[in-house]
DNA sequence: AAGGACTCCAACCGCAAACAA
DNA sequence: ATTGTTTGCGGTTGGAGTCCT
């Protein structure tokens, strides 16, 4: 099955197209129709081959192309078609009118890729990277096992792989972290970490709910706005120490996962100080959130947790302040040093953010949010499953 | 102001599927 | 069924434009 190669012959142009070789292209498909293609170029007096032809007119003068920078819709659409189809391009280009396929890859390399990466998420896979995973769960442990020496070291060599994946927030919070163990050190907790300012700034609530709720819209957050909420699914005979127990036990059962609302306890208060008085995440999964970092859990169940929450994962604790607390582990991941990482705020939300807020930068926020749920999309679940 | 580094994207290349004879 | 041709696709490259020092 050979093929020869349509444009070896000499004195057929590469390179750039001008705007006469365009004009006349253009021409002869409006009269003619492209044909074929390998024929075409001769009859339309062109020095080119028949490919070169056909890439300039699909990918560039096509009438019905739409150029300028993409929507956030179209943004949202190619993130989520990539995550079921792949490199496929060109079945992606067919899902969204006026643009190629070339376009979609290019914008793909040069912008979503690069934006997922800096957000600690696998293009590819579209989940949580593993190297942050583990760095996550080794950051955990160390907090709540002082005999891990051997782990903090596992932890530096992991920062030091991870290179300029890591900004300096990551950096700091590591060091701090381990430095500064919560067991092994008999200081008070407001004095026993040293948070760099802007990470306490970072709030992993100001998220954009319109842009969630219409992207899955069968995915409801849960509001936790009274411990006493009157839409309380959770057995009334659990009280505080028995919610804990079960979900210790069985951090997955159908039981707590179908929790909307907290116990009538110390529990929601504590969960609320932390993060406020609107809050995302159902009870079972703000549990999950804690009960990983405080090691309750075996390294499966926290894994597995860890997984369903993506995003969500805060490093929740009675025992680690709230500065903390309030920061997800994502949000550290590589940025300017110099600003504030606003992956979870919007331009109107985020308090301590320049005003002039960037088209870039709401895509990260937005981006951001979609893939907070994407995972959810993908495991087919709604909001209150997925723990 | 200059030039090196970096970014972006149009265009190219090679492969394989689809089609035609 | 076989062989040659065309078309489509995805990865890669080159160079223009921009940024940074």
């Amino acid at each position: 099955m050979g093929k020869t190669p349509c444009c070896e012959k000499d004195g057929l142009k590469k390179g750039p197209w001008t705007p006469e070789e365009d004009e006349k292209l253009i021409g002869y498909i409006q009269k003619h129709g492209h044909g074929r293609w390998r024929t075409l170029p001769k009859n339309a007096g062109l020095k080119r081959c028949g490919k070169s032809c056909r890439l300039r007119w699909s990918n560039y003068l096509r009438p019905d192309i739409k150029r300028g920078r993409f929507s956030f819709e179209e943004e949202e659409t190619i993130i989520q078609l990539h995550s079921v189809l792949g490199n496929k391009w060109s079945a992606i280009a067919a899902r969204l009118p006026g643009r190629t396929d070339n376009e979609i890859k290019n914008y793909w390399n040069t912008h979503i890729r690069k934006r997922l990466l800096k957000m600690g998420i696998d293009p590819v896979t579209h989940t949580q990277r593993l190297d942050l995973l583990e760095l996550s769960s080794l950051l955990s442990s160390s907090l709540y096992n002082p005999s891990s020496s051997h782990q903090q070291i596992h932890v530096q060599n992991l920062l030091g792989n991870m290179g300029p994946l890591v900004n300096q927030n990551l950096l700091n919070l590591a060091t701090t972290l381990l430095s500064y163990h919560p067991k092994t050190t008999s200081t008070s907790t407001s004095t026993r970490f040293n948070v760099p300012q802007n990470v306490q700034e970072i709030n992993p609530l100001n998220v954009h709910q319109n842009q969630f709720q219409s992207f899955q819209p069968n995915v409801q957050p849960c509001t936790i706005s009274s411990t006493t909420s009157n839409t309380s699914t959770v057995p009334s005979y659990l009280n505080d120490t028995q919610f804990m127990q079960l979900a210790k036990m069985d951090p997955l059962s159908e039981s707590l996962t179908s929790c909307t609302s907290w116990p009538d306890s110390s529990l929601s208060n504590m969960w609320q100080n932390s993060v406020g008085e609107q809050a995302l995440f159902t009870p079972a999964e703000s549990y999950a959130a804690m009960a990983s970092t405080n090691g309750y859990l075996d390294s499966t169940q926290s894994s597995s947790i860890v997984n369903s929450l993506s995003e969500n994962q805060a490093f929740v604790s009675s025992e680690v302040p709230n500065n903390i607390a309030n920061m997800s582990f994502s949000s550290l991941l590589s940025t300017p040093s110099s600003s504030p990482h606003n992956l979870y705020s919007s331009s109107t939300t985020y308090a301590n953010s320049k005003n002039t807020t960037t088209h870039e930068d709401e895509r990260d926020s937005f981006c951001s949010n979609m893939f907070l749920y994407s995972d959810i999309a993908n495991y087919g679940l709604n909001g209150n499953e997925f723990v």
